[in-house]
DNA sequence: ATTCTCTTTGCATTCGAAGTCATTGCGGAC
DNA sequence: GTCCGCAATGACTTCGAATGCAAAGAGAAT
């Protein structure tokens, strides 16, 4: 007796091949976009394609081709609204570039290296960093020939493939704008110490206040995060001279500390105090904040992340490249005319 | 003249056998856990991987295993907070377990066909399904022996694996905190006709406010995210018969109506309207919404969700689950007594 | 020393598609 | 009718790791 034929749960191109009549090579090409096929042959393959649901397998096409086809997505967990922005405006990309996008979350700093050990393992084609990344975890990757796009950071001294929001002329405007509300006194509500974006973001700041006459009186750090601003905001506004103006390194804790300030500490924004911040996030138009900020486009710097990563996929010789795009200054309902001093 | 060696980018399993001068099924079972291998074996092989930084290809594997050991979760792409939460969550804990995730986001339904069909060519292990699926979408993958676990929706009709949230009890809380409050006019803010969710939800919304002696005196849609609040919530005030308390459902739209209502409207909340929303999202937290809402315990149904799919993953013969956590009543200052009727 | 276990190791094959190369078929030019 | 060029097709090999099976080795018991 015959051993009932196994159900072969999948059927694969040699299924396709005996059901059309023709060889295992003729089915794969016809899956190859742009290979030589008659039309009869196309249409046999196809059909039979069609009955067996056949689909290409893309882990043995990966292993022949090396080329996976996807691609890693390194973004931070903590809660600021926004990496979702970031990810989901990059995977859309992706998706309509033929990539599939490997999620990897960053909790803490030791995660990285277990993330990277993935990448390698399952080949993926190119990274894109949203998260913190070491010069030396990064050489890694482009040791391993692995394309790697920095989203919003780079390194001063080390070259990269980054996508980078320039908001030199944006903060000016904002703090002219502030200045010329009649604001003197400024706080800062800075991010993490390591964090390069606060980093940056706060030398513009200085600059721009330095410009303007203004003078920077209080200083405190947070992480990013929206719970973060309370106690800092706490801290700017118990020092002996009082800032008029909080200026945030991101929206998250601008809203944070906004809050703060209205709900808790029983000031009035902008009436007292007025509050900025950095990224132009969706939550920072909701109507309770409506947040004075400079927005990153997202939307473009999205574009350029998955158009430079490609290219290199495609390219690997290509060079380094940074693009930068310019952020721009919003105004909101979070910034007004200084309290008349007493 | 020798053709100089080609630079092997990346070192096999054939490469570390060579140097540790063993067979490549030697270094192979090497990587495996729980393998028959001496000490001396695995010393030796790892020491030639390390200095060839070998690691394995899971590509490969995955071919030869039929395991990927990739899920793919579905979230739709629509900016509600929601979500996010829910993939950093899921994302995280597949991470533990050993799985890798491939991230589809969807747009319009459309998008599912083209996502399912590369979860298959892509040899998915499992798909955990936070987005919009039919009936005939989910049998697909049925057929195609993938298990699926679907968040926060299930079929009436159908079985499946599915995590939900069980809000009756809590449902009832709420209602009775705004009849306690002595709300009798109740305006629903629903969710787009097709979602489930919304359904379920607004059915329990109805039959608690018929207990506690309520009525529902206007009804409008939105679409979960914010912005669509602003027109249902309009639309909601004008009616003849005023609301004074509402029933959003989802957060973001009850976050969408109290800015609305306060910021537009010039209302009070609680003062003259109270809102509630479901979801008890990160932001319904922030000071200036401290949303009344019912709170779905993501983390532990994030727990769920991953356990159930490694589960059928492992024994692909387990029958369907449905596993129900509890939804929990939380107050916040978005609700309060009513206004005194003129 | 011999035999018998039980563990460790290597050989050969396998997974599914892609691509190389050789062959076939077809049309047109002579 | 013969020859040439080009398109279409198939046989065979390849990618890298896992595994069934057979063989070799290590002890233990006699």
């Amino acid at each position: 007796m015959e051993p009932s034929p196994k159900p072969r749960l999948r059927a694969t191109s040699y299924d396709v091949a005996r059901l059309a009549g023709v060889s295992q090579s003729a089915v794969s090409r016809c899956f190859k976009p742009g290979a030589s096929v008659s039309e009869k042959m196309r249409d046999k393959v196809m059909r039979a394609a069609k009955e067996l649901h056949y689909q290409p397998n893309a882990i043995a096409r990966g292993l022949i081709t090396r080329r996976s086809n996807l691609v890693a997505v390194l973004v931070s967990s903590q809660m600021n609204f926004y990496y979702p922005e970031v990810l989901f405006q990059i995977t859309d990309r992706f998706s309509k570039r033929g990539f599939r996008v490997l999620l990897f979350t960053i909790n803490e700093e030791a995660d990285v290296e277990d993330c990277l050990n993935q990448v390698w393992q399952y080949q993926a084609d190119g990274v894109i960093s949203a998260s913190y990344l070491t010069i030396e975890q990064h050489k890694i990757l482009e040791d391993r020939n692995i394309p790697v796009v920095m989203f919003n950071r780079y390194f001063d001294d080390y070259d990269t493939n980054s996508i980078w929001c320039d908001s030199v002329a944006a903060t000016d405007v904002m703090i002219k704008h502030l200045t010329d509300f009649g604001h003197t006194q400024f706080g800062l509500l800075q991010g993490p110490e390591h964090s390069m974006v606060s980093a940056q973001r706060m030398k513009l700041v200085r600059h721009a206040i330095e410009n303007h006459g203004g003078r920077i009186v209080a200083q405190a750090r947070g992480t990013y995060r929206y719970e973060s601003a309370a106690g800092a905001t706490q801290s700017l506004m118990t020092n002996a001279a009082q800032p008029t103006a909080i200026i945030a390194a991101n929206d998250m804790m601008a809203m944070g500390a906004l809050d703060e300030l209205r709900n808790v500490m029983g000031c009035s924004v902008p009436g007292d105090v007025s509050v900025v911040g950095y990224d132009g996030i969706g939550a920072a138009r909701f109507a309770s904040y409506e947040l004075t900020t400079i927005r990153q486009p997202i939307g473009r710097m999205a574009d350029a992340a998955v158009s430079m990563l490609v290219d290199r996929v495609e390219k690997p010789d290509l060079s380094h490249e940074r693009r930068v795009l310019i952020g721009s200054f919003i105004q909101g309902t979070s910034t007004g005319p200084t309290p008349i001093q007493t």
